[in-house]
RNA sequence: UGGGCUAUGGCCAAGUGGUUAAGGCAUCGGACUUUGACUCCGACAUCGGUGGUUCGAAUCCACCUAGCCCAGCCA
């Protein structure tokens, strides 16, 4: 099931000549926001790779920026990583380190490698030159290692305005690498720390702070997205002249993205904000939290990401093939009940009034350990609508029609004798025989059936509100238009539904409702008031003849 | 236009000089079926292009083309 990889053979190599006795990982999220799927590539995958090879894995919070982040991104993230099976060994926080770095960061001072600038923000940016012209030095950048000692430790201890003063590394201004050309390593900001409280009034710059938090806490091999490639070198830099013990390696590999699908912080908050969506845990929205809501287990989400594999290439994944992994893992692991959405009553007119019988029914085919439930069954049922047409329209048509016998699943044989309807033409009974020959179980085989439908006991059946949910986007035709033009109408769907009376569902554990899909328990279900998320549709090869 | 990276079937992705070019998703056939599900069979590419090296290349070289990333005191 699971892909070889590039990082795989790297690990293996280094193992294998000694170079690191086991693989030490991390996941390394500002918390500034939601994790969504996407993320979880980078976090399953930090954490097996660290595991499989007899390794572990570290939560580290990326916090060196105050003014983007909040204790509740934390709160939030723990639950999600933890929620999809990953245990790290430490949680960590990169201002843990805040001490040690600044002490880092006085050794390049004296070691004359770098420098404290006192140009503008704008001045600073015009002296980097731009992509095809090469920068200019600051004209700070020789002062003395005596000068900038002073000066960095008075931008600790506050005696300067934020934004005065910089402190940056002194590289290569020409460097064609636009990282290299003198990065700025620590910035003066006077804001309140979900940390460090009011401690410091400097904070690190993540090209600086990453590197070294990566070889404090000892990873071996530090995972990241693509775009950090021309950051390697800057990394390197650090850890080298930073003269940090141990030496992690940067590995890029490519981010998963998902095709058609929301993840933009500003576009979800949009949608929160519009009420297009209800909130950041929507079971449209494939954030963690959302898909936790809808009722995906986290172990297809695991089965999704192995598979997909660890490229070093950058592409766009179908939902479609996630979807799938969600029903390969429910189609195992899902108790099956039935439940109709859109209600057509059937009257058994050979069946006596007021009568109601059990039948035995196991909760899954071929998985016996999930044990059974009984299944009512009387003079009064409801069939979904669209299993029921009054003329059979071809031979291909395995379900109810007049004249024709089905078997109702779990139950017995019904044939369609009558149809009454209503006055705009809707089907509003049907009419049917039984035959308690037929009975389920019973060995009967002398006829068979014109298919297999499902049912519920209208006396004794559970109302239920059904959610249906489909993709948030429609198909696109032209993926460049604004999001609110590409919103599908119906991407939400509330309906009233039925299901059998005599299961009592537990929260988040996904059923599936036999022939229509895999549905979970909402959050807003109450004890008078099931609401279930169809989690996904199941897959069908039915196709309608023209 | 400077630098970095990527390019394998509709989508994802193995492969690092000799394989019938893995596998998954999707699709199309067919078998089975008390879920038109599941399961099971079968079909489905010559590797961005062009030259070259080699007995032999998706794998090496050259040139070309396309796409992504970099000019925050964000990460």
């Amino acid at each position: 099931m699971e892909n070889r990889n590039f990082i795989r053979t790297i690990i293996e190599e280094d193992l294998r000549t000694g170079k690191h006795a086991f693989p030490i990982t991390r996941f390394p999220p500002e918390p500034n926001g939601f994790l969504h799927l996407g993320h979880a590539r980078a976090i399953l995958m930090n954490y097996h790779l660290a595991i499989e090879y007899g390794g572990y894995f570290n939560l580290r919070f990326d916090d060196t920026n105050p003014v983007k982040e909040d204790l509740i991104f934390v709160e939030g993230m723990k639950e999600d990583i933890a929620w999809l099976g990953c245990d790290w060994k430490n949680v960590l926080f990169a201002s843990d380190y805040f001490e040690e770095m600044y002490q880092r960061a006085m050794l390049l001072v004296t070691k004359g490698l770098a420098y404290v600038c006192d140009l503008t923000p704008d001045e600073i940016k015009d002296y980097r030159g731009d992509l095809t012209s090469p920068g200019k030095d600051s004209p700070y950048r020789n002062r003395s290692i005596d000068e900038n000692t002073a000066l960095f430790a008075a931008m600790r201890n506050g005696e300067f305005k934020d934004g005065e003063k910089v402190l940056r590394a002194k590289i290569d201004m020409a460097s064609p690498n636009m990282n290299l050309r003198d990065p700025i390593i620590y910035r003066i900001q006077r804001a309140y720390h979900h940390n460090t409280k009011n401690q410091w009034c400097i904070y690190p710059m993540y090209d600086f702070a990453h590197p070294l938090e990566d070889a404090i806490e000892g990873i071996t091999h530090s995972l990241c997205s693509l775009e950090f490639e021309d950051h390697r070198p800057i990394y390197d830099w650090f850890v080298k002249h930073c003269e940090m013990p141990k030496v992690p390696r940067q590995i890029e590999f490519g981010k998963l993205i998902i095709a058609n699908q929301i993840t933009g912080k500003r576009h979800i908050r949009k949608l929160v904000e519009d009420g297009v969506v209800e909130g950041w845990d929507d079971p449209r929205l494939i954030t963690l939290s959302g898909l936790r809501r809808r009722g995906i287990p986290p172990k297809a989400i695991e089965n999704f990401i192995k598979a997909l594999g660890l490229p070093k290439s950058q592409g766009e994944t179908e939902i479609e093939m996630f979807y799938e992994y969600v029903r390969d893992y429910l189609s195992v692991e899902a108790r099956r009940i039935h439940g109709v959405i859109d209600p057509i009553k059937v009257v058994i007119t050979n069946y006596p009034e007021n009568h109601v019988e059990s039948l035995e029914a196991p909760f899954h085919r071929d998985n016996e350990a999930l044990g059974t439930r009984t299944v009512n069954f009387g003079k009064v049922l409801y069939i979904e609508r669209e299993d029921f047409i009054e003329t059979k329209p071809n031979k291909k048509w395995k379900r109810l029609s007049l004249g024709e016998e089905v078997r109702l699943m779990h139950a017995y044989f019904i044939k369609a004798m009558q149809v009454i309807y209503d006055d705009n033409g809707e089907v509003l009974e049907v009419h049917c025989t039984y035959d308690d020959k037929t009975k389920s179980g019973s060995g009967f085989n002398d006829r068979k059936p014109n298919g297999t439908i499902h049912f519920v006991e209208a006396s004794t059946a559970q109302e239920v509100e059904i959610r249906l949910f489909e993709n948030l986007l429609l198909e696109e035709n032209d993926r460049n238009a604004p999001i609110e033009e590409r919103l599908n109408p119906n991407s939400k769907v509330v309906r009233k539904g039925y299901i059998e009376g005599n299961v009592k569902p537990k929260s988040s554990e996904a059923f599936q409702f036999t022939r229509l899909g895999y549905f979970a328990l909402d959050q807003d279900s109450k004890e008078d008031n099931l609401v279930f998320n169809r989690v996904v549709e199941l897959k069908s090869s039915y196709k309608i003849k023209k």
